[in-house]
DNA sequence: TACTATTGTGGAACATCGTTCTATTAAGGA
DNA sequence: TCCTTAATAGAACGATGTTCCACAATAGTA
């Protein structure tokens, strides 16, 4: 005898999966996100994510495109000063990890077996380095840099502050005040920007 | 019918296992090792691992502890001028990531389910991180550097130094000479360390 | 309102994973 | 030589991602 109870409506599978799923991410991390336990926290069937994504990967794609489209919605910053501009960028790096922290798992910490970013969400993906690139090279423009190559200066950038992010949101954090620190670093790597090569 | 064909000796059990898990982390990542890869590399019975480390999270922890006294015998280095000194232990951070991807791999970039690290292990961990702390100490001492919180600038140093690292270890580059953007990133770093706040 | 196509459901099944248990038997010291 | 030690093969368990299936609730249409 078959019973099936419920069912949800078409429209609202793919909204409560998602929810579902950055719900599981963000409290209980990459290890609490499975096929079962998404479906199950969604009230739905472990089939509906085979059904409107494609697979555990084509839901975890998914995360992971919209996450570079808000990235790019939050650091869509554009001041005056091309110096306050990058610094207020790095700001807004920050809070969108801490406020996203679902998606910054799936962009950019952790690496789920067998996932790849699709052609689309690595474009977008490279479309946010290249705001970065942009920024740099206004900076470089007006003389507040000294002539460095922007793609090069972009990807020292991004690591340095990225590392830190990285470490804060692992809770891999030594010192006390984690904001000043992040403060901190940004004092450092702007005046080493503006003063370094002598 | 039971067939036991050979047998490795006693002895070079824990040997070959810890080769053999160290070369599969270094060629094929984090995905190809499971407890069955590793054993049959070993040429041993996946029991092995069972008996003479606790599981594949021991096997881990071990290569865990032995990188942190590897990279902290790496990092060994004292020169008179501590601001040379960091600069070194810069360098020698990376060299040590590009030579010791599998121990890397464990200790800083890929997080393995379940997997904590053991007292004796973090222990080890918190000593690396000392030396750091040591060498930026001297560097506000001796003045190169602004009066700032030890503690603190090593937070920042090894987020922007590992950060960097990690991206270059993922190939994460957009930049095209790796060696030399990371020197532009020590450049930075130390430029901005010495002449920031004010 | 009645009918039909769509599609979400539960459940079984498969290979692989870490892990545990068992019985066998090779290795090494007495 | 014998006997203890310990490394082996293999089955088994639950959990994983994934696929296939039969069934029925939903939604649109006649």
């Amino acid at each position: 005898m078959r019973v099936v109870t419920t069912r949800t409506s078409s429209h609202l599978v793919e909204g409560a999966v998602r929810a579902a799923a950055l719900q599981i991410l963000t409290q209980d991390g990459p290890e609490g996100f499975t096929v079962r336990a998404v479906a199950q926290r969604a009230g739905v069937a472990p089939m509906a994510i085979y059904n409107h994504f494609h697979g555990k990967n084509g839901l975890i794609d998914r995360i992971f495109a919209e996450g570079f489209a808000d990235l790019h919605r939050a650091m869509d910053i554009d001041l005056d000063d091309p110096v306050d501009t990058l610094r207020a960028s790095g700001h807004a790096y920050r809070r969108f990890a801490l406020e996203h922290r679902g998606h910054y798992l799936v962009m950019f910490l952790h690496h789920f077996e067998g996932f790849e970013p699709s052609m689309e969400s690595a474009e977008l993906a490279a479309r946010a380095y290249g705001r970065l690139v942009d920024i740099i090279s206004r900076c470089v423009d007006t003389g507040a840099f000294e002539p460095l190559d922007p793609r090069r200066t972009a990807q020292l950038v991004w690591a340095m502050v990225h590392g830190y992010v990285a470490l804060e949101m692992n809770h891999q954090m030594f010192a006390d005040d984690a904001e000043k620190t992040f403060e901190q670093m940004l004092d450092t790597m702007m005046a080493g920007l503006a003063h370094s090569l002598r």
